[in-house]
DNA sequence: TCCATACTGAACCATATAGTTCAGTGTCTA
DNA sequence: TAGACACTGAACTATATGGTTCAGTATGGA
């Protein structure tokens, strides 16, 4: 796959694009939590929950530390900055594009239309 | 997997985590185009291409119409305003989290510091 | 009518994801 | 010091992703 854009991008894109993990960093909000309350409050063994937090680190939307035999996890200092600004920049776009579509569709009225087909 | 979430956000989150696909949703706020001009531009093969804007189309973010034999593709109706609502709203989450990481440096300073270890 | 163009679909490949089980290791705590 | 607890890592499964090639089908133009 050549690259275009921000690898960074796509690590939290994709970490952001499991319900699951979604619902950890909802979690995470409401307060740090350990590996074992994160894997009874989404009912996924230790193991599947660990390889979440993991995703999530490497995005860096959360941190973790161990202490003792507690791994603590919380939120991370990415603060989802980048996505925000990406997302917001190309609203812009779709928007731009609704104003042409109206045109078009006066158009489609005037001279019948043509299908999505095929 | 256990559902918790919107899988709207899934799809849309899931395709915005391929940086070709984001540059694709780029090109295409620029002005529509087929199929073919869009896999000439990305260096892919036509199937290569159809499959990207596959996802994006299951995803709601552009939409196609076929018309003789060229595919157009569009930016579509969704507009990112769910992905951007989730987003803004979580961004307060991380920032709350940093107010309270700044209290924990202070505290830290006082009485000397645990590691991120292990 | 014939050829080039534009796409489509099936099949394949390598790698990643989402999850599991099982067998550890290290840390409390009674 | 023995057991319980919290995590870790390897190995395995099933499915998805990102890409390819190859063999079509349908359309448009000379």
């Amino acid at each position: 796959m050549v690259q275009y854009g921000s690898p960074s991008l796509d690590l939290s894109f994709a970490a952001l694009s499991d319900a699951t993990r979604r619902g950890i960093i909802d979690q995470l909000g409401r307060g740090d939590a350990s590996i074992t309350s994160l894997a009874d409050k989404f009912q996924m063994t230790l193991t599947g929950m660990k390889k979440h937090v993991q995703v999530l680190e490497r995005a860096g939307l959360v941190v973790t530390q161990k202490v003792g035999r507690v791994r603590t996890c919380k939120l991370g200092k990415r603060s989802l900055k980048a996505e925000a600004e990406w997302i917001e920049a190309h609203r812009k776009l779709f928007e731009a594009r609704f104003e042409a579509l109206d045109e078009i569709i006066s158009e489609m009225k005037q001279e019948g239309s043509d299908e999505t087909a095929n």
